[in-house]
DNA sequence: TGTACATCAGTGAACGCGCGTTCACTGATGTAC
DNA sequence: TGTACATCAGTGAACGCGCGTTCACTGATGTAC
């Protein structure tokens, strides 16, 4: 009995060697699946074969579990921005380009909203640190990028150097507004096309709002 | 003793009356103080003064009592909305009262969304059923409240009548979009003064987006 | 290369807690005659 | 107007539950000599 037990046995080691990150893969996947509300780290450590206790080993408390998953989640988004930009085509003009760059960036972010709402929720829900600029912005992520993007715009002569101010809060509101809708479950954004053509309709609307003129 | 005990009783009455109302009351109050994660039904009827359980006589369960709460919260924004509506200044031209009015809309569900955050995530996260247009949007609530807006809008002659289908979704965005920065923490619009001029850029910026040029 | 030992990363049992919900009940209310 | 009785709106005790966290512990690892 004891030879089959030892046979059974799933953990060949003592020590996990890279717990933490398995906890807050874990813990990641739980809070998609279900919402960080209710995510309990027992659970966590349950599903990655260990004693609830050794959760402790790596992370103070709970929250601070969530902490690392929002981490995480932000390096996730990063990625759907990156990639959206790098699929944008070679074009012509250095507007039309500057013109798909700000789209890919505002299409990205919805992209990773609606693949992963909850992720979303815990990295807006929970006050992780990060630098931030003087006019109290974040100066990593999502804000930095587009604000790049909109340099871009700049130099591009689409946008306006006088109106370049203050247009991240505009872009940024507008994509994270939709986004925020489509995940909160407006009906008429949950399917792709129609939600696709309300993304279009919208980035046209955005993009006059902040050049001041029809393009 | 018991004397005491029978005067200082504050029950004097069996029946409560209007427990229901009383109940929702206390957990919308509960809710805006610590959030939905952390609501509990027993808590709420502890307050009230009554047994956890006398709340089963008038809710199915702890949910259909937060559905109630989201129903109130939604009552509460309606007022929100129809009193800066009613706070708008007469114009002399009907362009710029109805310029007016749809700002007025917008400033309506930014100062609900501050003063109520919690409630409008509640009122967000819970589907509580509502009818909907053929577009899939709510047909009550802020949601219609902007339309009608938005059709003033173009009777003043200010937004062209080519531009108005799909207008509701760009305004809504924006403004949701915008509240829910504010109630999220960015950092730079939790002070009113600024929070105050971040909201007159972001409603010229969408003036000239919905109407397709500089007003 | 071998060994002693400090350090590290886990275990397993236990804690107290507040929760949502159910049970059998009882006091108050209102209505038919 | 009085009374019988069905219905309604509460009570209080109890349930099982999973949670976060703490405790004393032990097996594995790595390093100094």
């Amino acid at each position: 009995v004891s030879t089959l037990k030892a046979m059974a046995r799933p953990k060949p080691h003592y020590h996990h060697g890279d717990l933490r990150n398995a906890l807050v893969e874990q813990a990641l996947r739980l809070v998609e699946e279900a919402g960080a509300e209710s995510f309990s780290l027992r659970e966590a450590a349950r599903l990655v074969g260990v004693s609830a206790n050794a959760a402790y080993r790596h992370f103070a408390d709970k929250s601070d579990l969530l902490l690392a998953v929002a981490a995480a989640g932000a390096h996730l988004q990063q990625q759907y921005l990156l990639r959206a930009l790098s699929a944008v085509p070679e074009r012509s003009t250095a507007a039309g380009a500057a013109i798909e760059r700000l789209k890919a960036v505002g299409r990205g972010y919805v992209d990773f909203a609606v693949a992963h709402p909850e992720l979303l929720r815990v990295m807006f829900g929970s006050r992780w640190p990060a630098p931030r600029n003087a006019d109290g912005f974040r100066t990593t992520g999502p804000y930095a990028l587009l604000g790049k993007t909109l340099d871009d715009l700049v130099s591009a002569g689409v946008l306006p150097a006088g109106r370049r101010p203050g247009a991240e809060l505009k872009a940024w509101t507008v994509v994270h507004g939709f986004a925020t809708l489509v995940i909160q479950g407006v009906a008429a954004l949950q399917n792709k096309p129609p939600r696709n053509k309300a993304f279009e309709a919208l980035f046209d609307f955005a993009l006059i709002g902040l050049c001041g003129r029809m393009k």
